[in-house]
DNA sequence: CGGTCGATAGTCT
DNA sequence: GACTATCGACCGG
């Protein structure tokens, strides 16, 4: 897999979301690999971008974002839901793209049978449609946050002690990038409160994988 | 169809 | 203690 140099990776993340559409992100470990092409993504910016986890700063959970480009910045959210980032920018910017949305081209069996073991029903359709359910095909954890995209020993090196899962990822750009649309990013609302007005979103027409957009909720107190 | 809501727990105020 | 870069079941039309 021919993974770009980190310094590929260290561009504004507006200009790098619509350069990863089409593109191959890999994640192999132990029970197999599975690929997806990704169809969907949404830049996040750091200080100036209210919607972004670095907009107030590095805590704990985004320290991967604050890094070099290149790695994979991997968080849990909703009590249930993973979510997998590709961090963007020079170390310290707090840069990413969310991969929202692929379409399987590997490991279609193993990322079936993961999306199903944590469901009553197998699922039907698309397998990486929706942030997690990418996460969920690929079978990424907290364990693949800070992973390096194209570290090749990283699945012999990594000590069995951070939770047994050793995982090696790579993203394979498009030859020819895709023609892609834009749009407000899904879910976001944030201190600035308006997703419209970061149409960040980027996705490839006509793709089944492309997940429905769906406007922030507000969760009023229930009874 | 489309809108609404429950599940479920880490993170930040 | 409220909110969350969500998912999918469920309910009404």
């Amino acid at each position: 897999m021919a993974t770009p140099e980190a310094t590929w990776f260290e561009r504004d993340p507006l200009e790098l979301a619509p350069l990863l559409l089409g593109g191959v992100l890999r994640r192999a470990d132990a029970a197999g690999a599975v690929a997806v092409r990704v169809t969907e993504v949404e830049a996040y910016r750091g200080s100036d971008d209210p919607g972004a986890h670095t907009f107030r700063g590095r805590t704990a959970r985004n320290a991967t974002m604050f890094g070099p480009g290149g790695r994979v910045y991997c968080y849990f959210t909703y009590g249930m839901h993973h979510a997998v980032n590709i961090v963007a920018g020079p170390e310290g910017s707090g840069w990413g793209v969310l991969v929202r949305a692929g379409a399987v081209v590997e490991g279609h069996a193993l990322a079936l049978e993961r999306r199903s073991a944590r469901r009553a029903s197998a699922p039907t359709g698309e397998l990486a449609r929706g942030p997690g359910n990418v996460a969920q095909a690929l079978g990424a954890t907290l364990v693949d946050d800070g992973a390096v995209l194209g570290a090749a020993d990283a699945l012999a090196g990594a000590p069995a002690a951070s939770g047994g899962v050793a995982a090696a990822w790579s993203f394979e750009p498009a030859e020819a990038p895709p023609a892609f649309r834009t749009g407000p990013r899904v879910g976001v609302s944030g201190p600035g409160g308006d997703a419209s007005a970061y149409p960040w979103r980027y996705w490839i027409p006509g793709e089944a994988s492309v997940s429905a957009y769906r406007a922030a909720t507000r969760r009023s107190r229930g009874a």
